[in-house]
Formats: structure tokens, sequence, C-alpha cells
DNA sequence: CGTATGCTCAAACGATCGTTTGATTCTGCC
DNA sequence: GGCAGAATCAAACGATCGTTTGAGCATACG
């Protein structure tokens, strides 16, 4: 049934890239299977059109990092001797080491892309599958931060997804220089990011 | 020449509301100068093709608010009794306070989709048009923040700048209620932000 | 008044887009 | 081997895009 990897296959990791560099709309399917090495009506036939494309390159990603901060989430939450920064690094962690599973950190350009985007139906769709997360982790944060009230948290944990996806995407003035590795360069933005978050979380 | 606005200047509004709804790409000129009651090949005509009018949107909400924040910065750089805030103020309120000129909310969202396009050439262009205003807020940020390296600094600054920008889009969860104005619940962004900031900013 | 200039307009141009079609090739099973 | 269904392919479809054209209208100046 499949080749070395699937045409299937071969199409999301394709349109990942392309949509990261050029957008959704910029990113053309012509371009997209020929880059993939598939035929232009490939797309249509498995995944019944461009838009159904999109939601798939989301939900391929976005379902293994739910599931990875979950699991993170899962180990600090409800201890005794968990700490703010334990919970952040559940939140932040994931995001930002989904660049290493293959091509993951265009993901990341694809993601910041979508929260931009502002298109309803795609935002619903990244609601519906962050809804349940972000849940959990705010109720972990109003246990760890129990001076504040609901809706201060609720602003402060706002502004720390504002830092974490726009470290995520890479946009700011911090690049990487060339004598760090990738991973390195990722384990420093985490650090970076759960130092300042946490200051700025329960700062009183 | 004008009748009481400019062809140009009801190009330059529509296009940043259209924009706004539908990005660069999404927003074709027909429906572009169709809302802004001018001919199709009015763009054209006055802005020689699309991608420069997207320029001109730009850069006629972008000088406007350099000159803001560089003067709300003239005020309290080097001073002696100048505090941290003074200066997150600075930087913060005049991007939040754009959404009070005309139509001006809609900007941010452009903006913040500029940010995420990652097009090399815009990029560009808002870093040749942003660069001396955050060299002038960077120093000032060193001299108050004087037991931080500067390679620290710029992670924090980063982020500061990250959290300001997914705020500005109001993307986050943080929807501004009924009974609250829009001057309101941007003062009360602003005060969450600034303070955000600082914790982050100078925490050890 | 005549004319030059700036502007607006409907119409068309070529290009590219996402999608569909129908024929062809590949694959697994009896 | 032969057949059925899945998969791939080249080609074309209609729609929409940004841009250009050339005629028509307005205003200002001699």
């Amino acid at each position: 049934m499949n080749s070395s990897t699937s045409t299937k296959e071969r199409i999301l990791t394709a349109a990942e890239a392309l949509f990261a560099q050029r957008g959704f709309d910029g990113a053309s399917l012509r371009q997209l299977t020929a880059a993939a090495g598939v035929n232009l009506a490939a797309v249509n036939y498995h995944f019944g059109s461009k838009e159904k494309l999109v939601e798939q390159v989301f939900k391929r990603r976005l379902d293994a990092l739910n599931q990875h901060r979950l699991a993170e989430l899962a180990k600090v939450a409800g201890k005794p001797g968990t700490k703010l920064e334990d919970v952040l690094a559940a939140y932040i962690r994931p995001a930002l080491e989904l660049s290493h599973e293959g091509n993951g950190s265009l993901f990341m350009r694809v993601l910041a892309r979508a929260f931009a985007e502002h298109d309803d139906t795609l935002r619903q769709f990244l609601s519906e599958n962050y809804g349940h997360v972000m849940k959990q982790f705010t109720a972990e944060f109003a246990r760890l931060l129990p001076h504040l009230d609901k809706a201060e948290l609720y602003w402060r944990i706002d502004l720390v997804t504002g830092a974490l996806t726009h470290a995520m995407s890479g946009f700011g003035m911090i690049q990487r220089k060339d004598n760090v590795t990738e991973q390195q360069h990722r384990e420093q933005t985490a650090a970076h990011l759960i130092r300042f978050a946490a200051a700025g979380l329960s700062h009183p």
C-alpha cells in the first residue's frame, strides 16, 4: 500500500513546511504537490480539499503536543512539592520541544500564523483542541497562586501564552547563534521563558 | 481635488479593515475597492500595486506609533526619578492606544498578522521602522536594570514584546466584557501588561 | 472657449488558483 | 493468471486574482 513513506504522510510533511514559509493562502497545491513529489490531484483524493488538509496538518502536531503537555502536567499536578516553575515547564517545554520531531520547528511558524490568521473556523478548531488542556493548567496555576483571583490569573496566563507564542515562532530579536545547537537554543529559550513567566505570574 | 475624504484615504482605511479581517492575500482588490466605494483600478493608479498599498497601510500607522512612543520615552529617559514602569508605559501604552484612532484596533490585527506572515520584505520594512525605536528603549531599560547583562536583557525585552503583541492582537482568552468600554479594557490591559512585564524584566 | 491635466470608470488581459474528470497503473486476493 | 478496488496520472474546468487599457469626465489655467 505504501512506498517508503506514504503519499499522505509526504503531503502532510511538505504542507507543513510550505505553509510555514508561504502561509495557507500563499502556498498553492501545485507547489505543495511538487515538493512532496506527488500528483496534483493527490491532495483532493486523500484529504478531500485543501482546507481539510490544513486541519490535518494541525491535528497531527496538536494531538502530540496536547498529549505531551498533559503527561508532563500529570507528573506534578496536585503534588505537595510542586513549584510554579514545574507547571510552567510542563506548559512551555513540550511546545518548544515540538521542534525536535522532524520538521517540527516549521510547525511553530504555522501555529503562530494560524493565531494571526484569525480565521474563525480554524480558531474554533484550535479552541476545541486546546480547551481542556488550558482548563487543567489553569486549575493547577490557581492552586499554586492562591492569592490571585480568577480574573487576575486569566490575564497573566494570557500574557504568558503571548510570550510563549512569540518565542515559539522565533520572530523576535533573539536569533540562534551559530555556535549553539538548536537544542541548546531551545533549552535557553525554555529557561528564560520559565523564569520570566514565573516572575510575571507570581508577583504580588 | 478631494471629495469629503480623498480616494487615497478611503482606500487606506478600507484596506486596513479588510486586511485585518481576511489577511493580505485573502483580501482581494475587488472586495477592497467595493468597500471603499472606489473603482477597481484606483488602487493601482494611486499606489502602483497591491504590495505598495500594504506598505502604505503599515507606514501610516507605524509612523504615528513610533513618534508617539519616542515622545513618551523622551519624557522619562535619563531622568533620575524614572521607574521601570514608566519606560514600559512609554513602550506599551502607545501600542494599545493605537486602537483609539479611527479603526486603529483593526490595525493591531494587521500588525500581528504581519509578524506571523514572516514575509522577508515586510519583516525588513518593519525592522527599518522599528530599529531605532527599539535601540532607544533598550538603552533606557539597560540603565534601569544594570544588574542584567546585554544578552539577558535582550531575551527579556523579547518576551515582553511577545506578550504585548499577543495582547494587542486580542487573540487570547481575555475578551472585553460588555460592561466595560473599550478604553477601560485597554487601560486594564496596559496596567496588567506593565506590572507583568516589570516583574518579568526585573526579577533577579 | 479651448485645452491640458488629474482622476474615474467599465472592460478586458493573462496568470494562477482549487477542484474535477476519465483513463491508466498498481496492488492484493481468489 | 485474472479481476476488483485503490491509487496515480495528465489534462482540463470554471472561478478569481492583480493588473492594464483606453475612453470618458472633471477641474483649472491661458
